[in-house]
DNA sequence: CTGAAAGCGCTTACAG
DNA sequence: CTGAAAGCGCTTACAG
């Protein structure tokens, strides 16, 4: 493989004019620089990576941490961060943790081992106070939450709000016994939303029963299993407000396997808007997220703090939106 | 950030030393790796990746190039590459191309710059021989596909074989007029599991008609599209093949927006067995890929190609299997 | 506008 | 078992 110094004697010059050339420096003659470039793409000269980014001392990568990338919600946000970074020139480094709170901090040593320049939590399941740590040390934005108790750089919807609204929603189609399936309490969008709800709930006045709050872990087995144990409560919930689709989904498939008419017989909501959503019958009602502009804008500013690029907005809360479908009336 | 000559001088040795005692070279006394181990840990040192790499000229990343990670199918095979990377200290830097001919291309850049050992190519839109040349340079490993002309690493299901049968389970409940939703006829498998549509009409004596051929792009909406299209013909297929669950799904959408019922109207067979196939109503029949072993196994041979451990088998056919459900019959 | 030279932080023959 | 020293392939003050 050919490297720079080879270039240099080819064409004549130093390696430092050759590399001046490659970074579009100007201080090179258009003489000089011409010459370097019919010998860089004669011999199809790619400079070493490794290299200038051992000397430079940066990467021009950036871990992208989430739990699943199986999980659609994310692979859509995973697309707004391509393109930013590709924009930009950076490479993604994919760290699926696979829900595995210890893989979390596994890569975080990326960026000790000077592999990463930044690193985007797409949902953390770290403490507060590890990830504010983190931030000091080393560009850190977290996407699809927020965080208030320390100045950490955020990009998001506002979670309590939806989920109120979304609660609120049932509560004016008449709904008073509401069960939320929410996603894991080590999550803080989780928590959030379960701010959410208890709001609508005092806001109208409505009793709030223990029971009817269930921790599932996203996936559509859990909502389905949780709302196996609702149906089987003396107690029924009316309506459920899932946290996520796949949870909906899940309670949705298990109503239907009870016998159950949606919405007649029980109203049903999740949260994210994925593609499935349409593709269920009836189609769900849900709150959608701006999940592409998520993904993008985290990675913008992401990049703006890594490069320095001045003052940058530390929290982006970005509008979300209840899509009215067919599982609530 | 601490530097190796740092840790050197702390524990009174030479950074010879203390290399050998972060790779576990035997040639270092129980005393004096104690000794850099303990000052190791207090001072939390971690080496410098970018300096090893270049020194030893391998990145310990590989690159997995693939056309869409929202893709499910893509995501549990990924999964695969994940673990297996991670039980050999790999990182795996992610390459969605968004379905687009000329990023993949572009990836392939990043083999130049040394910032990858090696790469994966989940499904590709390059010639054969570009394929080729590219893994005379440099470890590649084919996933999904069975190349048949060259001599490249694959991990895959034999395509041709999985179209055969499902067709012929369709001839065998009677179907003669069977409406076949490719994928992109750019992509190897494509192109393979039209072939044995072809072969399961030849062997049963069916004439074959071009307009039951169409091409889809892997998604929902061409399935929907591709499904009206068929509809509106006078010649109506009564059972389709789609060459991904999500044009199945489409197709299935399609009919039932047209009052057809599933599977007495018409039947429906989609390809891969993903999470959506139990979730739409009728359950979606389909042929079953080791998603996830397709996957662990590229990335076992792809890492084995790189670290040279002797011979690797170059092409792996993995079993599929008909998910025969409830939209056939 | 250009080049000589130092240095990024490691690893690895080589010598002892 | 240990260390001195060269070198991986770039970039960047510095001097001219």
């Amino acid at each position: 493989m050919l490297k720079m110094e080879d270039v240099a004697r080819l064409a004549n010059v130093s390696t430092a004019t050759v590399s001046r050339v490659l970074s579009n420096n100007k201080n090179v003659s258009n003489k000089t620089r011409k010459k370097v470039l019919d010998i860089i793409n004669q011999v199809e000269y790619k400079p070493n990576r490794l290299a200038a980014n051992l000397r430079k001392n940066t990467s021009e990568t950036v871990a992208v941490i989430l739990p699943d990338i199986a999980n659609p919600f994310f692979a859509e946000i995973v697309k707004g961060f391509r393109d930013e970074a590709l924009k930009s020139g950076y490479y993604i480094l994919l760290c699926d943790t696979g829900n595995n709170t210890r893989q979390e901090e596994e890569f975080v040593k990326l960026v000790k081992e000077r592999l990463v320049d930044g690193i985007i939590l797409a949902t953390a399941r770290m403490a507060k106070d590890e990830i504010y740590k983190l931030s000091q040390e080393i560009p850190v934005v977290l996407a699809c939450e927020y965080i208030d108790d320390y100045e950490i750089p955020t990009v998001s919807i506002d979670n309590i709000s939806a989920a109120r609204e979304a609660t609120e929603y049932l509560i004016e189609q008449g709904h008073t016994e509401i069960g939320l399936i929410t996603g894991p309490l080590d999550v803080i969008l989780s928590r959030d939303r379960v701010k959410g709800y208890r709001q609508a709930l005092l806001l109208h006045d409505l009793p709030f029963r223990d029971f009817f709050i269930q921790e599932g872990d996203f996936s559509v087995k859990s909502g389905y299993e949780i709302m196996m144990k609702y149906l089987a409560h003396e107690h029924k919930p009316t309506a459920i407000f899932a946290s996520s689709d796949e949870m909906a989904v899940g309670a949705l498939k298990a109503c239907k396997s009870k016998g159950l008419r949606i919405p007649d017989d029980i109203c049903i909501i999740g949260f994210d808007d994925i593609p499935l959503c349409t593709l269920v019958e009836p189609e769900l009602t849900t709150v959608a997220q701006p999940k592409y502009e998520i993904g993008s804008q985290a990675m913008k500013m992401l990049l703006n703090i890594i490069e320095r690029k001045g003052l940058v907005q530390k929290q982006m809360v970005l509008p979300h939106q209840l899509m009215i479908r067919q599982t609530t009336r």
